[in-house]
DNA sequence: CCGTTTATGGTACTCAGTACCGCCCGGTAA
DNA sequence: TTACCGGGCGGTACTGAGTACCATAAACGG
């Protein structure tokens, strides 16, 4: 069921009902009424009330994973920046309708519940695709560790620039995806990472014990 | 409302038939008349039918607050770890109960859609915490990264409790939440940290790259 | 032109959740 | 003992989401 006419209708009419009298306040009979269809169509098209807020959940998450699916070991840091993006630059090309469900998410209580459902759909996405990068090691507490980081660092950008805290939002997020995910990532074999961490003491002073650990690594 | 005798009761009568006929098939009228009361004292008692899969959920969340108010900058490693422990160890007392509840969230999409409302709770309790021990500085998604790494590391190891794959829970515990703190956690500024990475090429190639992005930091 | 999808609207039903009311029961004061 | 009172409980009635089913009409292919 992709994007009809009659879908968007439905979805501007709930938009429109729901910003002058509330989520709760308005029936899906108003909604279908507002849309000039049945309400079985509306049911038809969105399998519950919840469900009109967040019309391209499915387009999307079929957008990342094909992002994802498309990368591999060596790309994987590209590819969580730029899966990410994709829902990030998806929400601000809607402009004021991100902003108006960003108001009815804040508030409703139901509707939190089913943007936190729908985020939980990402995390897994990008949990399943970690774990083929890691190799599915003994454990894979590390690809859900970093799938939860990077749709947390995604988050908490949108949820800036929702707010208009924001100028850069993309830069914005590939700086917090980055910062999610680069202590928890493990170096690829063949790479070189260097991490710096502020120290009180002299460089020199550090030295053998950095050369220790080079040696035992 | 704590723990009353018809609490418990309608708990206990709303898991033999969640587990007889399943919980979409199983009416609250039909809870209410197994345990013997009427179906108004049952919304008395939860606020939904859903909600009575987590009875504890309250005083649980009550008692993690408690200990992460008792905690300090200084103390905080351990706080997030024995905080989670608390939730973990509940589960662990309930032995049969919470294989129960594991089969419902797992099966049940309105259940786990609860569990992960609930979840959610925990995350904000350890956030809010964090944010007060970070000194809440230019910008909170670092207490955000580490509160949601906790709580995915506790659910992880609770997970593999659950499915009968851990023999030592609360070490499991402890290991996972180290691993998913120690790397998003800042160093304190006297203390000197060196993270070691692989590395293909020898140290002392290393060496003048080392040297040049400490003296920038 | 006809048979077959396909989308739609309407009707009826179940059930969760809410509001309200009347009842009973234990405690308290006169 | 009686009168009063407050809290917990059960029952009734209502709203509204979601489902199942059916009838119809338009589009479509032969």
């Amino acid at each position: 069921m992709p994007a009809t006419a009659t879908r968007r209708r439905l979805v501007e009419a709930a938009f429109r009902l729901f910003a002058e009298q509330g989520f709760e306040q308005t029936t899906v009979d108003a909604i279908a009424a507002e849309a000039g269809v049945g309400r079985t169509t509306f049911f038809r098209s969105f399998a519950s009330k919840e469900a009109v807020v967040f019309p391209d959940h499915g387009p999307i998450l079929a957008a990342v994973d094909a992002r994802l699916a498309s990368a591999s070991r060596a790309t994987a840091d590209v590819a969580l920046v730029e899966a990410s993006a994709i829902v990030l630059t998806t929400y601000l090309d809607e402009g004021e309708v991100a902003r108006a469900r960003y108001a009815l998410t804040t508030t409703v209580p139901a509707l939190r519940a089913a943007e936190v459902a729908n985020q939980r759909s990402y995390q897994q996405l990008f949990r399943n695709h970690l774990r083929g990068w890691l190799g599915s090691g003994d454990d894979d507490l590390l690809a859900e560790l970093l799938a939860n980081a990077v749709v947390t660092a995604h988050n908490h950008v949108l949820r800036r620039w929702l707010r208009g805290q924001s100028e850069d939002p993309a830069g914005d997020l590939a700086e917090a995806v980055g910062l999610a995910t680069r202590s928890l990532r493990p170096a690829a074999d063949t790479e070189t990472q260097v991490v710096v961490l502020r120290s009180g003491r002299d460089f020199e002073e550090l030295l053998p014990a950095v050369r220790r650990l080079l040696d035992e690594g």
